[in-house]
DNA sequence: ATTAAATACAACCATGTGGTTGTATATTAG
DNA sequence: CTAATATACAACCACATGGTTGTATTTAAT
């Protein structure tokens, strides 16, 4: 029996991928925090070479969770949050069959499992 | 009690990694939405090796997502419902980022951009 | 027209990942 | 005891990943 048919989009893997990275989850948060910012403006700010961070920018856009925009010539990267809601409503239906699991047990996490 | 502390930065990258791999979201959404399975019910599920799945499982094991307890000579794998949640917490908190953004933007969505 | 800036892209390297097979250990069955 | 089962673990392989440097291209500034 097939639980959820979202398990195997192989774009939820690359999604996940792309998220599994604390400068790539760090350039997310700062283009969905503000205007949108430049590849050489995102690199500024981390201890690496540009083209590293210009392949972070790659492998989110890859995913979808970015857009880059001409701007000159600049590139300009913005969020693009309709991704990080698909993968938050993934996580959700996952907590949800926890959730019917052990909502007659709702004591389980409260309590200290004795070791094996 | 469940202390709802932060993730580090490495803790997050090796969970969403664990989640970024099709078999393993089938893992924990099995585990979750079962009483649990031993490594091999779990392993002759999946056209690959009982290796294959024991890292697989590993993997999960090491990103907290799952535990494994003895009973006999077999492991019984079960989710950890609370790591998922913590994950779908920061993806709300990068959601809201771009919520805070937008509101007072509610035009930016209408602009007609011009593709590159 | 030159030069500088921002980016693109390729080659390369070290390490990690996802799979395999093989072997060893622990536990249950007879 | 021996045999079968379930797991653990190591070695190995192909390929991906995250980083580097170097070079080319496009655009802006002078």
């Amino acid at each position: 029996m097939v639980v959820f048919n979202a398990l195997s989009d192989p774009e939820l893997d690359q999604l996940f991928r792309a998220l599994a990275d604390t400068t790539r989850r760090d350039i997310v948060a700062r283009v969905l925090g503000g205007e949108g910012a430049s590849v050489s403006t995102l690199a500024s700010r981390y201890d690496m070479s540009f083209a590293a961070v210009q392949k972070h920018v790659a492998v989110l856009e890859g995913a979808g969770l970015v857009t880059k925009h001409r701007r000159g010539r600049e590139r300009i990267v913005r969020g693009n949050p309709e991704r990080i809601a698909r993968a938050r409503e993934l996580l959700v239906r996952l907590e949800s069959l926890w959730r019917a699991r052990f909502q007659q047990l709702d004591n389980v996490l409260a309590d200290p499992e004795p070791g094996d």
